[in-house]
DNA sequence: GTCATCATGTAAGCCGTTACATGATTGC
DNA sequence: GCAATCATGTAACGGCTTACATGATGAC
């Protein structure tokens, strides 16, 4: 739950999305696995609608002004406003885009579960990272020196292994192997990610927009 | 499913275990994080079972002898030292502990779920090389190339397209270039064990027992 | 006019977790 | 005798996947 909802909220403060568009991004993000199912993405979407994160801001049935338009641009217009119309009157008439956008208490929200420090789990760290950038470089720091702490605990308690009567094949000496050259790379990319943070002290949070 | 398969048949071919003592071992293994629950490890044990994959070695109790013990209580005491030194060597009495071993059948579906190439499962990848060595050379490397493949694959489709409008950090860049760089180590680490393997070609499959 | 793609949803089910319930054995 | 640990299970629930059902749009 914690971890589709950062990915959502986090792509819908940059772009406002509809459902399919927002799962192409999803599987984009590094971390998220093979692609996130709709059967996943689309009930998120209706939690978050209802909890008052995201609200639906308009349907769309022509293409979005980015993609380029042959021909008459006023005509589609046209259409694209009569449309947006009739289904704003009648709330679910015809099936077209769902475009979402993410509202105050969402943009809360994204903070609130960025900086949970209760959340220690692999798959979440990677999508907080994605959208740090909204985060104070202290807040920054913090979600990163939490999981440095929670890597070197995990490197330390690896030569814990080995009960007795266990069976140390050389295969699962070279995973252990594998396993603690894994951890050691990742807090290397850690320490790097931190020194690269801005060392002040200025209290006031400046959030880095870095594109 | 298939991962706590493998994992609880491949720990029970090395010894009989009950499971309480199996949930330790699995702990120990590389990729199968915090620790299994009991609550799907004695369930999965039920349907091992059920299936005839596992069964029941011995169900110790304090002696209260059910059935008439015919015979003397030495010879109950060293039936129990006995089973105590080959079975669970934890160091602490066994009691009221149901030891499960493998059947022939429990084996040979070690060995279909080894070789399944329908799993292309990162965990499950981990729990199969913790257990290769009951396979011959030519499965192992099947294994090994197989998983080759699809790092590489991976690694190829990380450059993927990021779509109009897509904001990119300098976080998301270094979180793709950490993945990039996890997949290459992984990959060379993969080298080296296909390396390792002996390179014989004579279609008998031989059995590393690499302790 | 039909096929691929875009787009949104629901239903069934798997797999695993936490929390609960129970009891035996050991150490103090 | 009491707590900690060992040991086995069940129940409730949560998140995510697959498969299903539906429909619009654009290309050929």
């Amino acid at each position: 739950m914690a971890m589709i909802d950062i990915a959502i909220l986090g792509l819908l403060k940059e772009n406002d999305l509809h459902g399919y568009e927002l799962r192409k991004r999803l599987s984009e993000l590094p971390g998220s696995r093979p692609t996130v199912s709709f059967g996943s993405l689309y009930p998120a979407l209706s939690r978050l609608e209802r909890a008052g994160f995201v609200k639906a801001v308009t349907y769309e049935t022509s293409p979005t002004p980015s993609a380029p338009m042959s021909g008459s641009l006023q005509g589609e217009l046209a259409a694209f406003r009569a449309h947006r119309q009739s289904a704003a009157q009648t709330g679910r008439g015809s099936r077209g885009k769902k475009v979402y956008g993410l509202t105050d208490r969402g943009s809360q929200r994204l903070h609130e579960l960025l900086v949970d420090p209760d959340v220690t789990d692999d798959r979440a760290f990677d999508v907080r990272v994605a959208f740090c950038h909204h985060l104070t470089t202290a807040e920054r720091l913090a979600l990163f020196e939490a999981r440095r702490s929670e890597l070197a605990r995990r490197r330390d308690q690896g030569g814990r292994r080995r009960g007795p009567g266990a069976h140390v094949t050389s295969y699962l000496r070279s995973l252990l192997e594998r396993d603690t050259a894994a951890i050691t790379a990742d807090l290397a990319w850690l320490e790097r990610l931190i020194a690269a943070e801005p060392a002040d002290e200025d209290g006031a949070g400046n959030r880095g927009e870095h594109r």
